[in-house]
RNA sequence: GGGCGAUUAGCUCAGUGGUAGAGCACUGCCUUCACACGGCAGGGGUCACUGGUUCGAACCCAGUAUCGCCCA
């Protein structure tokens, strides 16, 4: 026997760890049965379940769940992703808690010992969070991007340098030296996505810069109400800032060209205050003449827009920052010019620092408070300054075109579909995409650079010769130093191999190679190198190498996800099978992270083949109020919390009832709820089949079935597996979601059950034999339908309703999903039954409006009634005397006298219910629905007697509004009538 | 500035040309032998606004307003 509720505390850990145990997660391997399969959005492994991740997986989960059951070869790809920042974040502050340690005082491979052995012990908590939603995963095939740490060979790190490595020598990976945006926080570039553009309350600097060699301009001025008064004599320009410390590093001013005001200004010069330095003064149509003064000053070196302008006007860049945004100090000062007061200054005190001395030298025309744009490390939090380095770049431009045609020839769809004007929006736009990251945690980046030197020369004149670069060396000094020689290649061995052949042929006598860790180290064994060619005849040398420092962008691993998780490089079997993958389910934040990069990639590697067919493009999950939920607001809600209180599955299905597309979803707590109660009534439908005797777990065709009563469920349950598979394949999991509520409670429970009861207590034993079979076999295929998206309940209850000499197949998980629908429609017995309801309601209704007690017992008649209606009437009295609380219900000629009636079409039902009401709630009833059958009928007339509507319209449309006439007109004589014979007695 | 979306019952939202819907909330009745996490019945809407297309518009088109998100 079932207990009254389903308890999900209890019942949830046990059923997924029976489903892990015996292998459900697994793919079938039928290599002859259709491929589905599904790559996770891996997780950060520092991760915790939010809200985002459970609606994602729960969307996830039911498509895997339902095509499991459709019997496809399905296989859901999980795995964890080694995010760099934020986990080399979590590392670090632990270390700093634990000890006041850094990361720098461990060094790099203690470090990232540790990184790793955080991982293996608290690392990937999000996963054990994923099982309690239920998440049905191929976990023995679950990856990480950073792969194995023990296995050198590991082939999820071997994918990344070989994706690297193929990019490099196809010339789509390259070194550059550009501004990048720097995060002084975590000492890293990021990528332009990488940074939030907020609106903060910040302030306009509007500076005066001296002109040079005496130079002056008359400047328009207006008077006290803004009007045009004259013209000034000014010997200065006014240029405006939101970042005053950075004209220690001006080297121009911009103005626009057709700016009549400063026309005359273009080619002259200013005196940069506190520097000293002579500056020009350019033409640029970045210099916007509506904007502060219309004049700017441009740091070439410090902003993404005055490096344009720079470039343009041939401006000299000057870096004024260190990588934790503080003001340079030592040679790199000297070069810059940058005042001794200013040196080793943090960003903000010196621009405290600016903003005094040019007030003091009464050169600071006003402070304008305004909201401004700023940009922001989205993990850091701090201000992010655009600095000038070298990184490696993807050329993103050239991957791109591949990625867009592959949609716009619909190769991949983006559903909902208006997610593809966003992806070409900013796929038509695409930035080079900067890869390196100057942290520890991370893969790697497989190259080493050696001195691209050849030594030459004969005793005494022996010398190295070679490309050389300018640099800016400690002292700040511009010095030259040798050029590099790269050797790009996936293993270090490979790397060494090419070096040694490199050296050999700068010098014969190269013999092998060492390796060291920095530049500095190389230059200084290269030179002994060089002096031992000099002193000893046949010299033995060693060349020196090192490997390039930095990282990859996480999202460079992430790419290549859909490919290197189902083991490529190699040519593997589930590569072959499993890709491409049938869906990629996330939501819209994400699109231009990973959804354009690993349709990048996938294309590139994968033979032009795209990563996967479809992205579904879900909601965001907000607060009640519509906020997005975030910690700092306090208005998160903790999936894990609403798990405890009201089950996985009540979570689940709240979250596939309001997944409609393109819309997000507000989460409140009394939804889940009610979708708990949800569950609960199912839980008891099968309960009273329980008590009822019900035979569950046998097959039944519903072609031989007797009864109608069994007919038409079996009918309704085919229409509602009809809906629900056709919803889930279009991926509207609201209507698929709303189909079963409505046919679970609204038809199975509200009418079937209620139903059946009399004839659970009625006499006829081959009714009853056969409505145990027809409701326990309904129960059993409702199960099956709902389980995708509450996987819990319905599973426990498949297993809690076995009975003796009918064992049920282990798990309901893997059962065939019911394939059927057309063949059981029964026109017959829907219209039979149709025709029960409609009665039972309008009885019921008639009754309520009137008052009578809802305990009475009354006689009703049947009256004016085809003769298949009264067929239906006698077959169907004791339920609907039963449901309607009729002590009789009789086909009879006439009214009963002072009976109630109830009009319906042709046919009468009386109500003998005299004794309870009163006259004026029978007047209040007939007038009320006589009133709405007038409006109604009227509104149709208007509409038959438009000849157009008659010509235009479908003849089934204008038949069906004559037939709605000829109904309701004879509904409102009888009820007209009743009203009149009402007027009598009254 | 560009793009996308929203505006339908008190609330949250479905509804892509043919009689306006659901859940919750609300009102009345019901300790009916599956379920009070329940049952029965009911009230409640100028589908943001203005035009247009159409026999017919919540739905298609144009514009306006308000709100939200993304990008620059």
């Amino acid at each position: 026997m079932l207990d009254q509720r389903f308890d999900p505390k209890s019942a949830e850990g046990r059923i997924y760890e029976r489903w892990e145990e015996a292998g459900c997660f697994r793919p079938s391997g039928d290599t002859s049965a259709q491929a589905y399969s599904v790559v996770i959005p891996p997780p950060n492994v520092t991760g915790v379940l939010h809200m985002g991740h459970a609606l994602n997986n729960t969307l996830q989960d039911i498509l895997i769940r339902f095509e499991r059951m459709r019997g496809k070869n399905v296989r859901w790809q999980p795995g964890t992703d080694h995010a760099g920042i934020a986990t080399q974040m979590v590392v670090e502050r632990q270390l700093a808690e634990a000890g006041n340690e850094s990361r720098a005082s461990l060094g790099r491979e203690a470090f990232v010992d540790r990184v790793w052995e955080w991982k293996e012990k608290s690392g990937g908590q999000i996963i054990q969070q994923l099982k309690r939603l239920g998440a049905s995963c191929d976990w023995e095939n679950e990856r990480f991007t950073m792969g194995d740490r023990d296995n050198p060979d590991d082939q999820m790190q071997e994918a990344v340098r070989k994706v690297f490595v193929d990019l490099y020598n196809q010339k789509l990976i390259y070194r550059d030296k550009r501004l990048v945006n720097w995060d002084p926080h975590f000492q890293t570039a990021i990528s332009d996505l990488e940074v939030e553009q907020k609106e903060v309350q910040g302030a306009f600097w509007h500076l005066r810069y001296p002109l040079a060699d005496g130079v002056t301009y008359e400047h328009p001025v207006k008077d006290e109400d803004g009007n045009p008064a004259g013209t000034e004599t000014r010997d200065y320009i006014v240029v405006a800032t939101t970042r005053p410390e950075t004209m220690l590093g001006d080297t121009g001013v911009a103005v626009h060209p057709d700016d009549e005001r400063y026309k005359g200004l273009i080619g002259k010069f200013v005196d940069l205050p506190i520097v000293n330095r002579r500056i020009p003064i350019v033409a640029d149509e970045h210099a916007d003449p509506e904007k502060g003064s219309g004049a700017v000053k441009i740091t070439p070196a410090h902003d993404f827009n005055d490096f344009q302008v720079g470039e343009r006007a041939g401006l000299p860049r000057l870096n004024i920052l260190t990588n934790i945004a503080a003001i340079v100090d030592g040679g790199e000062a000297d070069a810059a010019g940058v005042p001794d007061a200013y040196r080793g200054l943090d960003r903000y005190e010196a621009r405290k620092k600016i903003e005094e001395d040019f007030d003091a030298l009464g050169l600071l025309v006003e402070i304008e408070k305004k909201k401004v744009e700023q940009p922001f490390g989205d993990r850091s939090g701090v201000v992010i300054e655009p600095w000038l380095t070298d990184q490696w770049y993807v050329n993103a431009e050239e991957l791109a075109k591949p990625a867009i045609a592959a949609v716009r020839e619909g190769r991949t769809k983006f559903v909902p579909e208006n997610w593809t004007k966003t992806y070409y929006n900013w796929m038509d736009n695409i930035q080079p995409w900067c890869i390196s990251r100057q942290l520890w945690w991370g893969h790697r980046i497989p190259v080493w650079y050696g001195i691209d030197r050849k030594i030459v020369g004969g005793e005494g004149s022996v010398g190295a010769v070679g490309w050389a670069e300018e640099y800016i060396d400690e002292e700040g000094k511009t010095s030259t130093r040798p050029a590099l020689s790269y050797f790009v290649k996936l293993t270090e061995a490979e790397a060494v191999d090419a070096a040694l052949n490199a050296a050999k042929s700068m010098h014969a006598g190269f013999e092998s190679v060492v390796l060291v860790s920095s530049r500095k180290e190389a230059e200084e064994i290269f030179e002994q190198q060089v002096s031992k060619v000099r002193t000893e005849a046949d010299p033995t040398l060693v060349y020196p190498v090192w490997q390039d420092e930095d990282v990859l962008d996480t999202w460079f691993s992430s790419a290549l996800w859909p490919f290197s998780t189902q083991g490529w490089p190699e040519k593997a079997d589930d590569l072959q099978t499993y890709y491409p993958t049938s869906v990629l389910i996330t939501a819209h934040d994400i699109i231009f992270f990973w959804v354009a990069r690993m349709m990048m990639m996938g294309i590139q590697f994968m033979d032009g083949e795209i990563p996967f067919h479809d992205v579904y493009i879900h909601a965001l999950v907000l607060d009640e109020k519509g906020q997005k939920m975030s910690k700092s607001k306090g208005n998160a809600m903790d999936p894990l919390e609403l798990i405890d209180q009201y089950g996985a599955d009540a979570l689940r299905f709240t979250f596939a009832r309001q997944a409609a597309q393109g819309r997000n979803i507000r989460l409140s707590p009394q939804a889940v709820e009610g979708y708990r109660n949800f569950t609960t009534k199912l839980w008891n439908a099968a309960r009273f089949a329980e008590m009822n005797q019900c035979e569950f777990g046998h097959d039944l065709e519903p072609g031989d079935l007797k009864l109608p009563l069994n007919r038409w469920i079996a009918a309704e349950l085919g229409k509602a597996a009809a809906a629900v598979t056709t919803a889930l394949e279009a991926y509207k999991f609201n209507e698929a979601a709303e189909a079963l509520y409505q046919f679970i409670w609204n038809v199975l429970c509200d009418w079937y059950i209620e139903l059946i009861k009399p004839v659970m207590n009625g006499e006829d034993e081959a009714a009853k034999a056969e409505t145990r079979k027809a409701c326990g076999w309904v129960i059993d295929q409702t199960l099956k339908l709902l389980h995708p998206f509450t996987p819990f309940v319905t599973e426990a209850l498949w297993s809690q309703t076995e009975q003796e000499g009918r064992k049920r197949p282990d798990f309901l998980m893997v059962q065939d999903w019911p394939a059927f629908a057309d063949a059981w429609a029964d026109s017959d017995a829907e219209a039979e039954l149709q025709w029960v309801l409609d009665t039972v309601s309008e009885i019921r209704s008639t009754r309520a409006v009137l008052n009578v007690p809802a305990g009475a017992q009354v006689a009703a008649s049947l009256i004016g009634a085809s003769d298949k209606v009264k067929g239906w009437a006698k077959e169907n009295e004791t339920p609907i005397r039963q449901l309607a609380r009729l002590s009789a219900f009789v086909i009879a000629a006439e009214k009963p006298a002072g009976a109630v009636t109830i009009a319906s079409g042709e046919e009468t039902i009386a109500l003998e219910v005299q004794e309870f009401i009163t006259l004026s709630d029978e007047v209040a009833r007939l007038d009320k629905e006589m009133a709405k059958l007038s409006k109604d009928i009227e509104g149709t007339e208007k509409k038959l007697s438009n000849q157009n509507f008659v010509s235009k319209a479908p003849p089934e449309v204008v038949e069906e509004n004559r037939e709605r006439i000829t109904e309701w007109t004879a509904t409102l004589a009888k009820l007209r009538s009743a009203r009149d014979q009402l007027a009598d007695l009254s």
